[in-house]
DNA sequence: GATGAATGAGCTTTCATTCAT
DNA sequence: GATGAATGAAAGCTCATTCAT
């Protein structure tokens, strides 16, 4: 279907160079397509944004999710979580990118909004994880949501340096930070 | 002088529409200079862009060192210090966030450069802070310049929420989390 | 075709302003085709610039080629082949014009270097129709490439006066003038 | 003198890139001068390039007159003569290119006008010389106008090669071509 | 459904010229 | 006499979008 190879081409394109500086020329290159035929498929080049990010999103939290195994204790769990999350924003780095970074100026209203509503329901679905946690009695009694911000940010940045400088930190660094950061903090 | 004008102008414009969107017309004119000045001043848009952070970074730190007290004990301070953190990123925050996410392909190689090491610049300052209290024993023994990075990943992330959903976190609130969290963790 | 009408008016335009005073906007008005269509079909001025110049020879080395009837014996010849080569000169003007004194720098160098072996096979073309005269015994013997360039050069020069001053030199002083020097030289 | 510093750099840089290529920072920056000094001096670009030419043009003829020596008879140095027009071309060969190449649309045409008059001025003296070898009785009757522009054209289009194609042809291959030619003919 | 030639508004950059000092 | 910061019109080029086929 062509429709699919747009968006697998668009995810690649956007994530790579970012909205603005992404161009329908090389989208329709790389799905090898007409460039047309985006417009036949998607009315902008606003909206085909939308559909990529939009549609990447439901497979990376069902990645997640199929990666959790809910039943055993939290605690237990907490640091395994925090390597899959992990795991899975280097996997889905590019798409992630896009989510976390992309909300710049110049961008339709419709759309812009679309993205917030989309980076909400991650952060929402993070914010549910914790949650959890919370209701285990594991977690200290905070506002889930405003940690799971914190969360992905820390996420975020420690993972961009990462890619951005191969060898620098390792993906085991990474977790070791996050883990320790997030389960007992800085002080001694 | 003009070109003080001008560098004011163009971190107004960068910060809001990002490298790649800002236009020279619209920074010419909101320094109420000609076009041509720009190019007077700052042989290309890369080096005007360059300029503006390495230029906006000295002031940034200045700023953030001035309001350190660094005599009294460190663990009296620490929420302080955090506070500090978030008032000066939110009172920054445009230069902050070309700091943090304006690093899309499409610019000068040289220029591109230039700003990751101002991007570690701001990193080691962080981790400079850390290691102080590292040193007073206050803090865990860890990776400082990894944790740093965590700590600009959640004060980034807490921030740039914080603007975009006016209303929804207070400053308050995203201090106590980042203390919170950086001081003993989520876990009980 | 819009590709051939854009080539008309591209050899109009850099024949009576050189490369570096043509202007895009004026060869895509006189082509009655928008700026965009020039950079669809060549993807920058340079390109065109040597389109242009290649695919002009091209007709110009068959125009000279039909005129001539290779059959006659060379001498009987010589004076109307003179007056073929003026002929085609005055006529095909603009193009030699570029053809001969375009070098100018500021050029893309792979365009000059083209352009410059567009002038060679120009000159190489001219030596071979020496070269037969040579071959049936009735030219001196000589370096048939370097007669080649001192021929165009009067060509050239006396065929520029010719058009700069119009009425100064008429058409026949001029083959009068060049089959003089060619035949028998100045000296009694 | 900032004036004759000034004609100097001048002379180098259009001779070197032409008219329109030319840039009245870089001519500045050569003079060592500053470029409000250029406008101080001369009123446009247009007029310090009349100005170049033309005081340039005074020293070739100077030149050329001096190397020779009008007492001995004309044929006995006509070859001396041909050597001596081609050696000096290539040591003024930059002037020379502007002289005989730079007459493109786009200058003042009062400019234009006074390079038209001093290149006419040079034929006019080439035609003197040539003049005075018709009065000796060695010069075939002609118009010896007519036939200045073909000597000049092939001088030109030799030299240009010879500077353009090192080593392809000798400055003896030139003479002795140009010899042959203007004494005797291409003709068995 | 799909194409790709064609468009034109809008971008960065250049450079002859001016003028306050 | 001399300067150089400042100008702005004009250039080459890009790219999202359209539409006849």
């Amino acid at each position: 279907m062509k429709r699919k190879k747009i968006l697998e081409a668009a995810a690649y394109i956007f994530s790579k160079k970012g909205f603005h500086q992404a161009r329908m020329d090389e989208i329709a290159a790389l799905a090898e397509v007409a460039k047309g035929t985006l417009y036949y498929n998607f009315s902008s080049k606003s909206m085909l944004f939308s559909a990529t990010v939009t549609e990447g999103l439901e497979s990376i939290i069902e990645q997640i999710t199929e990666n959790l195994d809910s039943d055993r204790p939290f605690k237990e769990h907490f640091r395994t979580l925090i390597e899959n999350i992990i795991a899975l924003y280097l996997k889905n780095n590019r798409l992630a990118k896009i989510l976390l970074n992309e909300l710049s100026a110049g961008i339709d209203s419709k759309v812009l909004a679309e993205i917030e509503s989309v980076q909400n329901r991650f952060i929402s679905f993070i914010a549910e994880l914790l949650d959890k946690g919370q209701e285990s009695g594991v977690l200290k009694t905070m506002d889930v949501r405003t940690a799971s911000i914190a969360v992905v940010g820390q996420v975020d940045s420690l993972c961009k340096y990462h890619l951005r400088n191969p060898g620098k930190i390792s993906k085991d660094q990474i977790a070791e930070t996050l883990y320790n950061i997030l389960s007992t903090g800085l002080l001694k």
